[in-house]
RNA sequence: CGCGGGAUGGAGCAGCCAGGUAGCUCGUCAGGCUCAUAACCUGAAGGUCACAGGUUCAAAUCCUGUUCCCGUAA
């Protein structure tokens, strides 16, 4: 069967690789080249190295609504379409255009967490497991019938990054059994319970900043939700009365016997840095300060950049940065 | 040269703006106290202030260049 490949982010990368191994693949249809790093090199997608190597046809197209993009696409005729972390609505056209149709691999289990940020939705909603869905794909953002999933527990330790590698590596025998049943003739058709759905947002830099106002079990989720994008971060106001930032990593411990005013630095000391939350106190153990390296609180504290009492950035700040 | 921050004993920082003796908290080592200790007390070692050049009577501090580190950049 005929295959082109729809994808951009490294989760697909084993998929990719599986696919180039046992199936006929004709061609990969990825996102174009983007300046990154620090000195914003222009640099392709990992999953186009691949392609290049393997000697198959990569397209790049700024749109793919373009009249000469799908034109490009319809060449390589296509029996069936697979799409992973794409970053592009696909139009009608292009889900109409093989015969085998168009399905999707999806980093959550459907119905739950449709869109961008799945990985870090399941995280940060506290979930006991996430997993791959593989499905149709429909003009709906991810809410066509679903051919296979499989599940991954969450233990909450996890941090968003452990999940899309743990994730990347279950992909690949999801998808294949699905192709496998779509091949057959059978494949099998889920609808989604629309009562179940959630949807999660595209994650931007605000969202990694601390509301010290929060239970502390849900800032500990979030800071392994938003590891390692967007990362999580506080503020404070240091001696010279300058903002300074600090990020903070996983894993933090949840205090629920300690409390204070949120935000406020309960303690700080080689077991690391006590902050009082909404509800209940966060023991972090390693955190970033601006301009340096990450370190462990144990490191961090003797500088006495930060100390006891001092309040950590309150909400309306956060809002005033955000907007 | 995309934009911005930084480099000071082993660690983390202050000192720089208004040049004039290298400072703080910790760690290390030695001694003391103690039944004992991660606690406490006393003392010691350890730094070409990233590198190179310039200004100056005098540079960690001011000026220029270089290297390296970090943030930003989805």
């Amino acid at each position: 069967m005929r295959i082109v490949f729809m994808g951009t982010g490294n989760i697909a990368l084993p998929s990719f690789q599986r696919l180039l191994h046992k199936e006929e693949v004709v061609g990969l249809v990825t996102q174009p080249d983007r300046p990154v790093g620090r000195h914003q090199l222009m640099t392709p997608p990992a999953l186009k190295v691949l392609a290049e190597n393997a000697g198959i046809p990569v397209l790049q197209p700024e749109s793919l609504r373009k009249e000469q993009a799908i034109r490009e696409l319809a060449a390589l005729a296509p029996e069936l379409i697979v799409v992973m972390a794409y970053g592009q609505i696909l139009s009608e056209e292009v889900i109409q255009m093989a015969p085998h149709g168009c399905i999707n691999a999806h980093a959550s289990l459907l119905p739950r967490h449709r869109g961008a940020s799945c990985i870090p939705a399941a995280i940060r909603a506290g979930d006991s497991a996430t997993g791959i869905t593989i499905m149709h794909v429909v003009k709906r953002l991810d809410a066509g019938d679903i051919i296979k999933s499989a599940a991954f527990p969450l233990m909450g330790r996890e941090t968003a990054g452990m999940v899309h590698d743990a994730l990347a590596n279950l992909a690949p025998d999801v998808l294949m059994d699905a192709i496998h049943a779509i091949a057959s003739g059978a494949p099998v058709r889920i609808r989604q319970n629309e009562a179940l759905v959630t949807y999660a947002h595209k994650l931007s830099r605000a969202d990694g900043l601390i509301n010290w106002s929060l239970p502390a079990h849900e800032i500990e989720r979030a800071i392994r939700a938003y590891d390692p994008w967007p990362g999580t971060s506080t503020a404070f106001i240091d001696k010279k009365g300058r903002r300074r930032n600090l990020k903070v990593f996983a894993p933090c411990k949840v205090r629920e016997d300690l409390s204070g005013n949120s935000g406020e630095v309960i303690a700080i000391n080689e077991r690391g840095l006590l902050v009082a939350c909404g509800q209940g106190a966060l023991l972090i153990a390693t955190v970033q300060p601006e301009g340096s390296r990450r370190m462990s609180v144990a490191h961090f504290a003797p500088g006495r950049l930060l100390e006891k009492g001092m309040i950590l950035e309150p909400l309306e700040q956060i809002q005033n940065i955000a907007s």
